[in-house]
Formats: C-alpha cells, structure tokens, sequence
DNA sequence: ATAAAGCGCAACCATAGGGTTGCTTTTTGC
DNA sequence: GCAAAAAGCAACCCTATGGTTGCGCTTTAT
C-alpha cells in the first residue's frame, strides 16, 4: 500500500492546490462571503455592488462550481448559486495538519533544548 | 467606525486571497509539506527528487516567501528556507468563519422549519 | 589555486487568468 | 404578442504565471 498511499498524497495535494487557487482571487472571496450566508443568489444579485461585469461575476461563479465550493440550480430564467462546504472542508483538514506538523516540531524543538 | 471596519474587511480579504493563492500550487505545497516538519533546507535539497529545475523551485520559494508563509537565510554558499505559521494561522481563522456562518444558516433554516 | 557546489539574475517562451464587448436565447410581465 | 430582464456563448485583449536556458558570482573543498 506504500506505492498507493503515496500517489494519492500527490493526488490530493492537487485537489488542495485547486481548491486553494479558487479561493486565491479577492473578487472570489467576497462571493464566497455572500453565498456561505446560506440564502441562495442570482448572477445579478450578486453582480449588484460589484465594479465588474455580469459576466466576469459568472467566470468566477463557474470557478468556484468546477472546484465544488459552490452549485447552481437554474430556476426560471435566472440561475441560483448555493454554498458547498465540503472543499472548504477539506482546506481546514489540510490547514490544520500543516499546523499540527509545525507545532510538534516546536515541541521537539524545546524537549531537545531542555535535555 | 463602520467605513474603516468595511475597508478593512476587503484589505483582510485582499490579504487572504494572495496567501491562498500562494497556496494554489502543487509544487508549493510540497515545498511546504517538506519546510513545516521545522527543519530548515536548502534550495538544493528542495530541489531533490522534484522534476523541475533548480530555478523554477527559487521561483516557488519566493512566491511563498512574498506572503510570509516562508523565509530565506543566507548560510555561506547556501540559502536555507524556513517556515512560517503566521499566515496559514490566518487562513485558519478565515476558514472557520466560513464554516460557522454556513453552519448558522443551517440552524437558522432548521429552526425555521421546526416552527 | 582551482574546480565544483550553490545561488542569483535576466531573457525568453507558452499558456492560463481576469476582464471586456457584442450578440443570441430563454423567461417573464404587461 | 412584445419588451425587458437574466443568462449563455464566443471572440478578443492584456498581463501574470510557471517553466526553461544561459551566464556570472561567491563560497567551499581538495
């Protein structure tokens, strides 16, 4: 299983470095604020305040979707974006594993200093 | 106080975004799976194993170096990369907040149809 | 003293990313 | 039935990004 565990660290790292590169644009984020309230939102709805483009709004919506962080449910004539935790998720397993690695390097780091 | 903490709000965002996007890459987070285990390394060693060049690794180091995630210290002929928690500690904070509004939307709508 | 290791710098290339404009299609409301 | 609202599609532009090669400089080791 060594051969197999260690392909899928590298798989998921490419996940994470995706999810992350979605997350990496301000005008993204500030979607993210919008939608992770729970309340569903048309493209416009969420073009409104913006200094962008309906269409540049939709670019980023559509990033977000292949990443899963957010779904679009057509409904009439407008498309309605949600939240979806799950990638988000994810992140936080990741951030915290990255923080445990270093906190017990720290602790290493102090035992050796107190031996 | 309202026009500063708005402001503010997109300058942290602005902030998050680059750290994330620094984080989008699946070279840099192996470079950061190797530096957060707290020992120091070269770019030569970093550079072990990867398939790319020497220079394309520097590039990676400096992309996570300009968001504070890593720093360089010249050590004679080699320069040692170290790692940094303070950003992805921000990240952290930045996720959890995700988390807990949608988690809050969702008690918030469960509340509602319980009614 | 000289060779090699370790880096930095600069030029260059290809492609991905963020944004716009313009036009078509589908829905809705009157 | 028609006008306006909401989106989708496609072309296009510019810049940022990820990668390479080539060269020169400093530090180490023999």
């Amino acid at each position: 299983m060594s051969r197999r565990s260690h392909s899928s660290v590298a798989a998921k790292r490419r996940t994470h470095a995706l999810v992350f590169a979605a997350l990496g644009d301000a005008t993204r984020l500030s979607l993210i604020g919008k939608l992770c309230r729970g309340q569903p939102r048309s493209i416009s709805q969420l073009t409104q305040g913006a200094k962008l483009t309906r269409q540049a709004i939709t670019k980023h919506l559509r990033v977000l979707e292949t990443v899963g962080i957010v779904h679009s449910v057509r409904k009439g004539r407008e498309s309605r974006f949600e939240f979806d935790p799950e990638p988000i998720r994810g992140i936080k397993e990741y951030v915290n594993f990255v923080s445990e690695q270093w906190d017990q390097a720290l602790s290493r780091l102090k035992s050796f200093v107190e031996d």
